[in-house]
Order: structure tokens, then C-alpha cells, then sequence
RNA sequence: GAUUCGCUAGCUCAGUAGGUAGAGCACAUCCCUUUUAAGGAUGGGGUCCUGGGUUCGAAUCCCAGGCGGAUCACCA
């Protein structure tokens, strides 16, 4: 952050004092009512010219034009952008023109937030516009804002630097207004999802994000601690393990809508914070979870779009159900025609190595079938496509398939190349639930750093008896993603996470002045290339003094030049 | 983590045999009573990401670093 103000940023002060010098407040704390948006007017206006005939409204000036004794402008509010019309004599109606000719013209600027009243009318070229009686000043805007010009569609001097959009979110929103909608939608993906699970009779829960142990997926968490129970804590990493406690509870169906931390890469799939819902429903299995993911996903299509066919880049998808069902066999027999269902580790290693997945000699069966899986299958599955029936060494809380050995219960979705949910029937014999979390054990052991830990307290549970249960996570990031159509994670948050800005090491004015430096030169000091004083101590005299010269000259400094020797003493 | 591309005015971007840094918009001043990506004229504005090196001279070439994008790897 620099200390120095631009150009325009001094303007922009300097407006703002001389309105403040002329009895107007920047700032006003009284409340500004308004009683329209901009896409009501709008919408409405066109079909019936007697409404709108007095109106309250604000929002933030985005462009001006001005043509003498009039002027056009245009306003947005959180609804849209109408243009204003504004006419010197409208908003002066006495001798005292100074409201127009020098607030209006010269005070304001794009950005500033301003309470217009006035009545709607359509101008000669036929556009709907708010002819201004009254004009106030709601919020003096500091710095200038990108302005984004747009025709047919067509954007010019977009504002589209990823970092400084991402960075400064607030911006984008401001001038990238079609950025909302992607919001919205998600928003209104939560709704539709929450509206279902409810009418289904399913109760919202909210369980501990700080756990004492982390479990329910196999990730690097965030650790913390807390300090009056001396304890270290954990960001959860899912929330599966308090959710099946409550269905031991006797909850017959719960879920969360769950903020989840994993410590692991970040890319434009991953963000180190992201949505998942988790649902759990008891005496269900997976197969009554496939037909309600199924019907949940497609209600959600049809609200955010009127229809189950969404465009997601290129490819067109339909999330009309019934969806395709494969087994993992069979999908990956559908790709390369292999059927591997019978084969020995030994065999189904030689078929990894033929397809070209990555593969290690510590890899055992379960984890080269998923390999292969991911090689052949996943990154073709276009349309929703439910993938069943995944080697047992690699879900750790999913129940032994009822008539497959070696299986579980276990299904995905995916859908453009991408898993959206994962679901099982859910184990709930604990004597296997504790082999399990052993085996996990020995993984980590190994050297495994994202293998389970076993949770005691989650075991008891089971023993009090867990019903049959069907459960699911769905990622919402990555559904919203597909929703609107956006190719990175970063997109569908507000506040994705970045790496902090660079901080540019700044010299203080205290600082300066202990070293005796008159504060007129203060200045010149800054605009050097010394940015700490341990710098400026080892600066060469004669150099600095030179430099000092220079800048005197070219910051046209007021102040007399100091000798060598009061220079010197200024780097002591 | 690897590869690669980028970083120049408030915004979007030009800019090489290495020789005082440019455009459009934005901003300022003046003119203008219905304009619409920008009405006209004039003008101001830069740590060319940072640090080092090569050179008489670096936005430009070399090295290191920072931040970001893309691709890959890792990853319930």
C-alpha cells in the first residue's frame, strides 16, 4: 500500500473538502429512502408511461455526460442502470446556479453513490431515463473507479485483471455487473437444494467446525489451538462422523450445508475452503440416494435455467433423469473393453500399465482399478453419469457390497469430466468399522499423511447401533461451477484465497524525522530507492545528495537544499 | 511442486539493433440545453513488479526473487 496518492486521488480529496467547505456533507447519516429499482422502472415503465411520476431512488454514478446546461448520467443500483437526466434549471431553480455548475460538474464524480427524485419519461433517442428534480450526495467515492464501456455486448477497457478482480472483489461487482448473476445463482442453487431436503423432512443441522479429531475423508487439515484447554484443534475436513452420531441419535434424516478445510494445493478445482452438503438419511442405501441425487440436481437445473440442459463450455448437458448407471467394472469395460471384474492384482496392474495410468509399485488392487478408472473413464463422462461399486480398500465408511466381494456400496457422480457428489450405504457394523480405521491406520504408518485417524468416541457410537443409512456429500462449488458455467473455482466465490499482497516496505514520517530529516524533504525521500532506514544509513553520501537534487527539482520541492554535511548527518 | 506466459498511467493495452516512455478511456481547464462505448478543444499524469548483473546507456539483454494466469502433478 502506497502512501502516495495518485493524481486522481488528491482530485477527488480535494472535491471532497470543498464540499464539505459548502455545508455538504460526504457522508450523511440520515437515512435516504427509496421507492423503485432500476429494473422495475425498467420493466414496468414501458407498458404504462403514467407510472413513476415520483420517484426516490440512489445508486452510484457510472458514466457522465455533460452537455453544458444539461447533463446525462448513469446511475446503477444493485437492480441495474437507468440513465438520469439532469437540467441546471431543474435542480437550481433560483439566481444561486452553484448546485449544477460547480457541485454537480465539478464535485462529483463516477463512483459517488447520490438520492435522485424526480419522474420517469422516455428522451428523444428513446430511452428510458429519470428526469432529475432533486440530487444529493449519499457517499463521496475516493478513488476512481475502472469505467467499463460497453456496446452490443461488447465490452471495451474491461475491467479483467484476474488478481486485482479476485483481490478486490467489491470491484468487480461495481463494474463487472454480469458477475451477480453468477452469485445469484448460486444462491438461489443453496435455496433450491435446502427447499428440497426440507420438504422431504430432512432437519438442517450444524455440527463442530473445530474437532478435536478429523475425520470422514482422507485430507491434510488445518490444525490450531486452543488456548484455555491447552488442546490442539482442527478445521474440519468433513462433517460425516457428527452426522451419523446424530442418526444414532434417532435423527431419521439430517444435513448440513458445511464449509470444509483441507490443507492441500490449491488450483482452479480446489480452494482451501469450500461448500459441501452432506446429507444422511436413515433405513436408505445408495441405491435410493442415486434416485434422489438424481431428482434433487435436475430440480435444480430447472430452477436456475428453465430447463435440465445446461451449456458448460462446449459441451451441452442434460440432467434429466434417469441418468446412466455403470458399475466402475463396467465403465472401464465400456472404454477400453476389458473386463477386469475377475482379475488378480497381478493382471489388472498390467492393464493399468497398458491404458497409461500413473501407477506405483505401492499401489494395491483398489487403488489401480480407481487409476485406471480416472485414465479411461472419468475425463470422457460427459452427461451425468452415476459410477457404482468401488473397491473396498479405498472407502473406509462404506458398507461391504451386499452380493460383491471386495466391494462396497459406493457410488459418484460425474459429470463433465468431474466428480460432483459421492455417496454410500453407510457402514454401520462397528467391529468392521474398527478393522477399518486399523487398516487406515497402518497407511498412515506408512507414510500415508492423509489416511484416517481413528475417532473412539465415533465407535462407541456405532455400538449404541447406527441404522442402515444412506449417506452423501455433494461439493456445491463444483456444482455451481457447472450451473453457471464457469471454469474455476475462484469464480463462484466471493473471496477466493490468495497469497497476501506484496507489502512495499514503506519509510515511516516518524522514522524520518528521528533521523532529523526536515519534514519538506520527506517527499523526496520517499520517491528514492531507499525503503528502510538500515538502507538509507548505508546509502552513500554524495550519491543521496545528488539524488536529493534531482528530486528538488523534478517534485518542484519549496524547501532550501541542505549542505552535504546536514545531509550526512541525516544518514547517521 | 513442475512447466509456461504475463507484470508499462486510475483501467485496457502498444512500445527493441539497448538511446529522454506512447494510445484510447478516465482526470483537469474552457466551450456546449436531449446525449449514449466517446459532444468539441487544450492539458496534466509513470518506482515501465523488486533486487542484482552486462553496458557509456536497460522498460527492452542476463540472473535471482515477488505476485498472478494457464497446463500438468498431487489431492475425498
Amino acid at each position: 500500500m502506497s502512501l502516495e496518492l495518485s493524481e486522481q486521488e488528491i482530485i477527488r480529496r480535494n472535491s471532497m473538502n470543498e464540499l464539505l467547505s459548502k455545508g455538504i456533507n460526504p457522508y450523511p447519516a440520515e437515512a435516504f429512502n427509496v421507492n423503485v429499482t432500476v429494473n422495475e422502472i425498467l420493466e414496468k415503465y414501458p407498458t404504462d408511461h403514467t407510472l413513476y411520476q415520483e420517484i426516490s431512488i440512489a445508486g452510484r454514478i457510472m458514466t457522465r455526460r455533460i452537455m453544458g446546461a444539461v447533463s446525462f448520467v448513469e446511475l446503477q443500483d444493485s437492480t441495474g442502470r437507468i440513465q438520469i437526466y439532469i437540467k441546471r434549471d431543474d435542480i437550481c431553480p433560483t439566481e444561486d446556479k452553484s448546485m449544477y455548475n460547480i457541485v454537480f460538474k465539478r464535485l462529483f464524480d463516477i463512483g459517488d453513490i447520490i438520492g435522485v427524485k424526480g419522474f420517469v419519461f422516455i428522451t428523444q433517442m428513446g430511452e428510458i431515463t429519470i428526469h432529475v428534480k432533486e440530487l444529493k450526495l449519499l457517499s463521496k467515492s475516493l478513488k476512481p473507479l475502472p469505467v467499463v464501456k460497453e456496446k452490443d455486448g461488447e465490452q471495451f477497457d474491461a475491467f479483467s485483471d484476474a488478481e486485482q478482480r479476485y483481490r478486490m472483489r467489491y470491484v468487480d461487482l461495481i463494474v463487472n455487473n454480469q458477475i451477480k448473476d453468477v452469485f445469484k445463482k448460486r444462491t438461489r442453487l443453496v435455496n433450491t437444494m435446502r427447499n428440497f431436503l426440507d420438504e422431504k423432512g430432512y432437519l438442517e443441522v450444524e455440527t463442530p467446525i473445530l474437532q478435536p479429531l478429523y475425520g470422514g475423508a482422507a485430507a491434510r487439515p488445518f490444525k490450531t489451538h486452543h488456548n484455555s484447554l491447552d488442546m490442539t484443534l482442527y478445521m474440519r475436513i468433513a462433517n460425516e462422523l457428527y452426522l451419523k452420531r446424530l442418526i444414532v441419535g434417532g435423527f431419521d434424516g439430517v444435513y448440513e450445508f458445511s464449509k470444509d478445510f483441507r490443507n492441500e494445493g490449491m488450483d482452479r478445482f480446489h480452494n482451501p475452503e469450500f461448500t459441501q452438503m452432506e446429507l444422511y438419511v436413515a433405513y436408505k442405501d445408495y441405491n435410493w440416494m442415486m434416485d434422489t441425487v438424481e431428482e434433487m440436481v435436475e430440480q435444480i437445473a430447472l430452477e436456475l435455467h428453465g430447463t435440465t440442459q445446461v451449456q458448460v463450455g462446449s459441451n451441452l448437458i442434460d440432467f434429466k433423469r434417469p441418468w446412466k448407471r455403470f458399475t466402475m467394472y463396467e465403465a472401464i469395460e465400456h472404454y477400453t473393453g476389458i473386463d477386469i471384474s475377475q482379475m488378480d492384482e497381478a493382471q489388472i496392474h498390467k492393464v493399468a500399465e497398458k491404458v497409461g495410468a500413473e501407477i506405483d509399485e505401492t499401489m494395491g488392487k483398489g487403488k489401480l482399478i480407481d487409476e485406471i478408472f480416472g485414465t479411461v473413464a472419468e475425463p470422457y463422462l460427459i452427461q451425468p453419469t452415476f459410477i457404482t461399486d468401488y473397491p473396498v480398500e479405498m472407502s473406509p465408511l462404506a458398507k461391504k457390497h451386499r452380493s460383491k466381494p471386495g466391494l462396497v456400496e459406493r457410488f459418484e457422480a460425474v459429470c463433465n469430466g468431474k466428480e460432483l457428489c459421492n455417496s454410500f450405504s453407510e457402514l454401520n457394523d462397528p467391529i468392521d468399522q474398527r478393522q477399518r480405521f486399523e487398516a487406515q491406520l497402518d497407511l498412515g504408518r506408512r507414510g500415508d499423511d492423509e489416511s484416517m485417524v481413528l475417532d473412539e468416541d465415533f465407535l462407541r457410537a456405532l455400538e449404541y447401533g447406527m441404522p442402515p443409512t444412506a449417506g452423501l456429500g455433494i461439493g456445491i462449488d463444483r456444482l455451481a461451477m457447472i450451473m453457471t458455467n464457469q471454469t474455476s473455482i475462484q469464480d463462484v466465490l466471493f473471496f477466493p484465497q490468495m497469497r497476501p499482497e506484496k507489502k512495499a516496505a514503506e519509510l515511516t514520517d516518524a522514522d524520518l524525522k528521528a533521523q532529523g530529516i526536515p519534514e519538506g524533504w520527506i517527499p523526496a525521500i520517499r520517491k528514492t530507492s531507499y525503503k528502510t532506514i538500515e538502507a538509507l544509513k548505508e546509502a552513500n553520501p554524495n550519491k543521496f545528495y545528488n539524488d536529493l537534487g534531482g528530486l528538488r527539482k523534478k517534485l518542484k520541492l519549496d524547501v532550501p537544499m541542505p549542505t552535504l554535511d546536514e545531509v550526512k548527518s541525516w544518514l547517521s
